[in-house]
DNA sequence: AGCACGCCGACT
DNA sequence: GTCGGCGTGCTC
């Protein structure tokens, strides 16, 4: 027999099959082959009678990698599916489905010592074979009487390691090797789940999501009007029927706490999966999934790849994250991934948010998904009260500072009324850039156009783009003067700010520097919940999901930081930012009040958010897109060129577009623009940037796209690196 | 991805 | 004279 083998190198030039002789694989098992003289991992994709290669020079496929098929059929026609529509290779698609450590040999199942009792006799018998006053023993033969076969460092750690020993000697117990799962968040505090009645509301939502099992639902519900209680009470419904779901949130900080809902739901049957565990944790929970030993995933993005027999629904909470695009290789769109996986398996898409994508939003209303809207918070709580303040109002004043006067009065009264409050500024560091004031010098990386961020914790500047850290500068490298301007204010002065105004307040601080280890997040989180501290500062990682009862003031510091940018996506992302944010205050009895800083505050995107009018928004906005025929009413692809050198990127960049103005020409009213250029961010990690912006109609996609990547993939010159982004979230 | 092959500049 | 730079081409 004949199979197509492909193998793992990512690499345009070994991306297509290779054919080795073998006998008895099944299709999508991994196998190990010779491959250019050295042994290498490979995917079967296909088995067949014949080859268009000399088949008398096919070498033999070595041996299998696991003794079963870990790419599913439906799998690897998934695959398919991502490699033409997002131009990925083969390798990094398969790569995406497996874990991680499955490569390479590099996993282990986890084996533990388990102890029963060697002897079939009645307890009393048992018992009276031992001393009597060798209690230990008596309540550990007791103990495995009651409870079975159990591990023995549970034994060791209840009844000690002795009474274990002396039992062994006697005969009277045996230990075997067991494979034991590693299970992440094990210790995770379930409490016992008490079902409670659904508000009509949520009860019309899924009756409405059942009335169709191979239905696109849009949830489209304000925040705190109870989305989670619909997607767990769908799911509960479908495992009923022994279908599997996959339950996907925005990010790993949010899921611990969906987890610990749907383990008090579901119990073992539940699976986690995210980058963020260890790499035996990961590969015994895709096991778990894979060998139908748990029907439910839970994690970020890439847990839509979760290897689910008998998908019932793939459920995507905050539908309009911008996590749920990968931006970095390989780029693909869960739910456009989760689409075509829903359909494949029969299974129905539910997508939430309390301030849906203007591209699913537009969907809903042609009809392509069914919007299921919840306008009400549960308990009928009004939403919050957004208050404007206008800082040039406040420089004008004479208040040069990042607290408007209205916010420190409000910040002081929910102090005073022993309440919580956040403050949401989207600049991690202390201060965005240093300057030097007689020159004008500014610190910048040498590797990214990019200026440095002090950090005062560690007296350093920092890249935020490539990580990359400086020492301090206490003179300036050109002039030699040592007086420094800084830039706008970070989270880090914030807090400091904070402490110098309220000296006896708990403040805690949360963005990508205090969340380096695995669990701060977390901890942080529980830290403010359990009202050690009165004030929370952070990036837009506290604006997600999190619900703090005691929360009834949040701070929005700089409103119009997101707002500006010459990028389509600019408002749309700004508006749901401030909405979400917005939304974290007073969701127990007491009213929110919010407090939105602007130097903008006439701007129709912050108006909407002020009122949380989602559909003002939506209306607005969407007509904006119509004009200018942006998304949802054309298709924009990038094609990004990055090198180290500058001569040969340019090169490629003019060939190339040369290629696409000659497509152009032959689909004159398809192309809406086509333009070559720097990109805004002209360096990063040591390599020059250039890009081919490309803006195609919607309808000319199918024909037009495949044309795209071919010229993508036309002759390249060494030592440039071509990328293609469709519909890009990231333009810089 | 990784390696062999092959053609030009700075050394023992 | 030779070592070694990395451009080019190939892998069933």
């Amino acid at each position: 027999m004949i199979y197509s083998v492909i193998v793992d190198l990512s690499a345009g030039e070994v991306d297509r099959i290779f054919d080795y002789k073998g006998e008895g694989y099944e299709v999508g098992t991994r196998v190990l082959v010779n491959f250019a003289n050295r042994e290498t991992e490979g995917y079967i994709v296909e088995k067949k009678e014949t080859t268009d290669y000399d088949e008398s020079k096919l070498k033999q496929i070595i041996r299998p990698l696991e003794n079963f098929a870990a790419i599913s059929p439906e799998m690897l026609e998934l695959g398919r599916f991502m490699r033409q529509e997002y131009h990925l290779r083969w390798a990094d698609v398969l790569r995406l489905f497996i874990p991680a450590q499955m490569r390479g040999n590099r996993v282990k199942s986890l084996t533990k010592q388990q102890v029963c009792l060697a002897t079939q006799d009645s307890l009393d018998v048992i018992l009276n074979s031992l001393k009597p006053n060798a209690t230990m023993q008596r309540d550990l033969v007791t103990f495995l009487y009651l409870n079975g076969a159990t591990l023995s460092e549970t034994l060791n750690a209840e009844f000690g390691n002795a009474a274990l020993r002396a039992l062994k000697q006697k005969g009277l117990v045996q230990t075997q090797e067991i494979v034991v799962r590693r299970t992440p968040y094990k210790n995770i505090r379930t409490g016992k789940f008490q079902k409670h009645e659904l508000l009509a509301e949520q009860q019309n939502a899924v009756d409405t999501v059942l009335s169709d099992r191979q239905g696109r639902f849009l949830l489209y519900g304000v925040t705190g009007s109870g989305k989670t209680e619909v997607y767990l009470t769908v799911i509960e419904k479908l495992v009923a029927e022994g279908k599997g779901c996959i339950m996907l949130v925005p990010e790993i900080s949010l899921t611990p706490n969906m987890l610990r809902q749907l383990r008090e739901r579901f119990g073992d049957t539940v699976a986690l999966l995210h980058s963020g565990l260890s790499s035996g944790e990961r590969y015994d929970e895709w096991l778990r999934l894979k060998e139908g030993e748990a029907q439910i995933a839970v994690g970020a993005r890439s847990a839509v790849f979760a290897p689910i027999k008998n998908l019932g629904a793939i459920i995507i909470d905050e539908e309009h994250d911008g996590s749920y695009i990968s931006d970095f290789n390989p780029r693909y769109n869960t739910s456009e991934v989760a689409d075509f996986r829903a359909r494949q398996n029969n299974a129905l898409l539910l997508m939430g948010s309390a301030t849906p994508s203007l591209g699913s939003f537009y969907a809903a209303k042609q009809g392509k998904l069914k919007l299921i809207e919840m306008p009400e918070r549960i308990n009928k709580q009004p939403l919050p009260h957004v208050e404007i303040a206008d800082m040039r109002l406040e420089t004008r004043r004479g208040n040069k500072g990042i607290f408007s006067e209205v916010l420190k009065q409000r910040l002081s009264e929910t102090l005073a009324a022993g309440n919580q409050a956040m403050l949401f500024l989207n600049r991690r560091g202390y201060s965005s850039f240093l300057m030097c004031t007689k020159c004008g010098y500014v610190a910048k990386c040498d590797d990214c156009d990019v200026t440095l961020t002090v950090h005062r914790e560690d007296n350093r500047l920092k890249c935020h783009y490539c990580g990359k850290s400086y020492y301090m500068l206490d003179k300036c490298p050109n002039c030699k003067a040592s007086s420094f301007r800084q830039g706008k204010i970070g989270t880090q002065q914030v807090v400091e700010l904070l402490n110098k105004m309220f000296p006896d307040v708990k403040v805690l601080r949360m963005d990508a520097d205090t969340t380096q280890t695995k669990e701060s997040h977390g901890r942080i989180l529980e830290q403010f919940r359990q009202g050690e501290a009165q004030i929370l500062v952070g990036t837009q990682m506290i604006a997600k999901g999190h619900d703090f009862p005691k929360v009834t003031l949040v701070g929005i510091l700089d409103g119009d930081q997101s707002l500006h940018h010459e990028d389509y996506l600019a408002t749309e992302r700004t508006f749901q930012l401030v909405t979400q944010v917005a939304g974290r205050s007073g969701r127990d009895k007491d009213v929110g009040t919010v407090v939105l800083q602007t130097y903008t505050p006439e701007h129709y995107c912050l108006r909407f958010a002020a009122k949380q009018d989602y559909v003002g928004f939506y209306n607005w906005e969407i007509n904006l897109r119509k004009a200018a025929s942006f998304p949802p009413f054309s298709e924009i692809v990038r094609i990004l060129f990055t090198g180290e050198k500058e001569k040969p990127c340019i090169d490629q960049l003019t060939e190339q577009y040369a290629e696409l103005c000659n497509l152009k020409s032959k689909y004159p009213s398809d192309f809406y623009y086509l333009d070559k250029m720097r990109c805004p961010l002209k360096r990063a990690e040591n390599k020059y940037r250039f890009q081919i912006l490309i803006k195609i109609s919607k309808n000319s996609v199918q024909q037009l796209l495949p044309q795209i990547y071919a010229v993508c993939d036309g002759k390249k010159r060494s030592g440039v690196q071509i990328s293609v982004e469709r519909n890009p979230q990231n333009l810089a």
